[in-house]
DNA sequence: AACTTACTAGCA
DNA sequence: GCTAGTAAGTTC
């Protein structure tokens, strides 16, 4: 007798095992598609092995096989287990997150040619090799891709080029079509869950497949190369359960079909360069080929009492701007989004308030008068007095975004606005052509002190990206000119902002040496759900002492607080055993059910 | 997750 | 003794 064992696309663990009717025994196989009678109701599930025994006394039979050839293969049925395994989601919930949506709900698939018979291919000596690909120019890393897969495909071997959105896709279908002679069939996926290009890909012995980030999943064969582009970006992060970053699920694949995988980037993630510091990916630099531009600071510190208080532009900025449209240039003034928290600062020092414990920035409350921090839960009453120089006192800052453009029409009345003189967000980014005569960063200090650990990172980023867009000049107002963002940017040495950044990380047990998960708690009713969390809280402080699997780092209220009629509080834990931390959290999790209330897992949370 | 069963509070 | 509402347990 045999028997599949079949796990489902629900928050359960499973597998669940079902008997294989005589006629299916001959054709069922692992990573196929079935239907099944599941607590009476009938739901598709996927078969995840075979067995002749089984220990479970009333059985089901399987309702109806969907597949004659399995959806998943060996390797994606590791993958998506491995998924799973880590991000503390069940092995059917990952299987999910990498299928098509039509798959999903078990559409059946028209069986046209014979599918595609994996050949033993042989390993090559970079077979599993990781590289960090450093472009500190922005473009040229699509030559050193481009490359690659050249070489890839001279081996007979399939490449996925991961970007971060549909432009970015559509202007790399446009490189490589441009760049390759090779009669291989570029194939893309803009939409998720194409079945018509999923069955495409799975077919072709090779192919090239370009897509966003659920393309990680993509069936290509023979998979010698895996590019991420643009690594760093958040939009990797999938913002539903199962919570996997496509740079994760890229090192799990890469290691499982032994295919390179490479992280492109013009400025990499401290978790990504954390590696290649510790020489566990290697790292390849490409120097910039265009002209540095001078980089000057407007310390808003030591000119700011030259200025009316609500004065956006400083009067070098403004003279710089005069210039460069006397001389018929073009001058791009940034401003990034405005904060969503305010942040408060000296009057006279101008320190921001930070916290003594995460040295993230304090934000205030207005109805508690009090200053919180996010992470872990610390409070202080505002201070009357700046409690570091003592004298001045506090108040908090955020620029009206819609007030720059107004006070540039009013200060360059010339009508050259939209034209020689442009104001952008960090949408800038996206038509990377645009060369600039000066580009002025207003409002950098919003970045820095945002909160969240992550701020330095995103801040620098931004600065990088914007001495891409000028060969000339770029002129940066702030009020923390020391900050080790701006020491690297005027050094023109990204390495000291990287090394001083992951000396603070290190410092407070933030990643990439620690592992973050983070529980969400959500309800109906504020009471229970905060109740719901100390419970939890103390009932993970309690496993804690037992297994050490993580440490419990805090529980606040989420930010925000309310989200369409429900009620948010979060656990924060830390460790450097993700897999142990969450098998421990699903072992806990499945005791923990007060009712009304969902809890959902997001390990390494951005 | 979705559903069944066990148990408890509230009521006549 | 009954039912509504919720907590606990199970799914193959």
């Amino acid at each position: 007798m045999l028997y599949a064992r079949i796990v489902l696309g629900l928050a359960v663990e499973g597998p669940f095992d079902y008997i294989v009717g005589t006629e299916l025994t001959n054709k069922i196989k692992p990573g196929a598609r079935a239907w099944v009678d599941f607590r009476n109701k009938k739901r598709l599930g996927y078969v995840a092995g075979l067995a002749q025994k089984t220990n479970i006394k009333k059985l089901k039979a399987i309702s109806e096989l969907l597949d004659d050839s399995p959806v998943l293969d060996t390797n994606m049925l590791l993958l998506t287990k491995r998924l799973s395994e880590y991000y503390c989601c069940s092995w059917g919930e990952a299987i999910e997150a990498a299928l098509p949506q039509a798959l999903r709900k078990g559409k059946k698939i028209l069986q046209e040619a014979a599918p595609f018979q994996d050949p033993k291919g042989q390993a090559k000596d970079s077979a599993g090799e990781v590289t960090l690909l450093h472009d500190l120019d922005g473009r040229k890393r699509w030559d050193s891709y481009i490359n690659e897969i050249k070489n890839v495909l001279a081996d007979n071997k399939s490449a996925i080029v991961i970007l971060p959105d549909k432009n970015s896709l559509k202007k790399a279908l446009d490189t490589i079509s441009a760049k390759l002679e090779y009669p291989v069939s570029i194939l893309y996926r803009i939409k998720q869950g194409e079945l018509e290009e999923w069955l495409k890909i799975k077919k072709e012995k090779c192919s090239i497949v370009l897509a966003m980030r659920s393309g990680i999943f993509a069936p290509a064969n023979n998979l010698g190369l895996i590019i991420i582009d643009e690594e760093e970006n958040s939009v990797y992060k999938q913002e539903q359960s199962p919570h996997y970053h496509v740079r994760e699920a890229a090192f799990m694949r890469s290691q499982i079909e032994g295919s390179r995988l490479i992280l492109g980037s013009s400025s990499p993630s401290l978790e990504s360069f954390y590696l290649a510091d510790k020489n566990k990916i290697r790292y390849n630099l490409i120097p910039r080929s265009t002209v540095f531009p001078e980089i000057k600071i407007v310390d808003m510190k030591a000119t700011y009492t030259m200025r009316k208080r609500n004065t956006i532009f400083q009067r070098p900025t403004e003279d710089a701007i005069l210039a460069a449209l006397d001389s018929k240039g073009k001058a791009l003034v940034f401003l990034n989004r405005k904060g969503f928290a305010l942040s408060s600062s000296c009057n006279n020092c101008r320190e921001p308030l930070k916290c003594p414990r995460c040295n993230i920035n304090l934000v205030y409350h207005f109805h508690k008068n009090m200053l919180t921090c996010h992470y872990c839960n610390f409070k202080m009453e505002l201070p009357k007095i700046c409690p570091n120089c003592n004298s001045g006192y506090i108040r908090f800052s955020g620029i009206g975004t819609e007030k720059v453009e107004s006070e540039l029409s009013r200060l360059f009345p010339q009508g050259r606005i939209g034209r020689d003189l442009i104001v952008a967000t960090s949408a800038v980014f996206k038509q990377r052509e645009i060369e600039f005569d000066l580009v002025v960063a207003l409002g950098i200090d919003n970045s820095l002190n945002r909160v969240d650990f992550r701020s330095g990172e995103k801040a620098f980023s931004i600065l990088t990206g914007l001495s891409r867009l000028t060969q000339k000049k770029v002129i940066i107002e702030t009020k923390l000119p020391q900050h080790h963002c701006l020491e690297a940017l005027i050094k023109r040495d990204s390495s000291i902002f990287y090394n001083k950044e992951l000396r603070q990380r290190k410092g407070l047990s933030f990643p990439p040496y620690k592992h973050f998960i983070l529980l969400k708690l959500r309800g109906i009713n504020e009471e229970n759900v905060s109740q719901a969390a100390h419970i939890l809280f103390k009932g993970l402080s309690e496993r804690n002492n037992k297994d050490r699997a993580f440490k419990v780092i805090s529980i606040n209220p989420a930010q925000p607080g309310k989200l369409r009629g429900k009620f948010y509080w979060q656990v924060l834990v830390s460790t450097n055993n993700v897999r142990k931390a969450s098998l421990v959290l699903k072992i806990h999790l499945k005791t923990f059910s007060p009712s009304g209330i969902i809890v959902t897992v997001d390990v390494d949370p951005l």
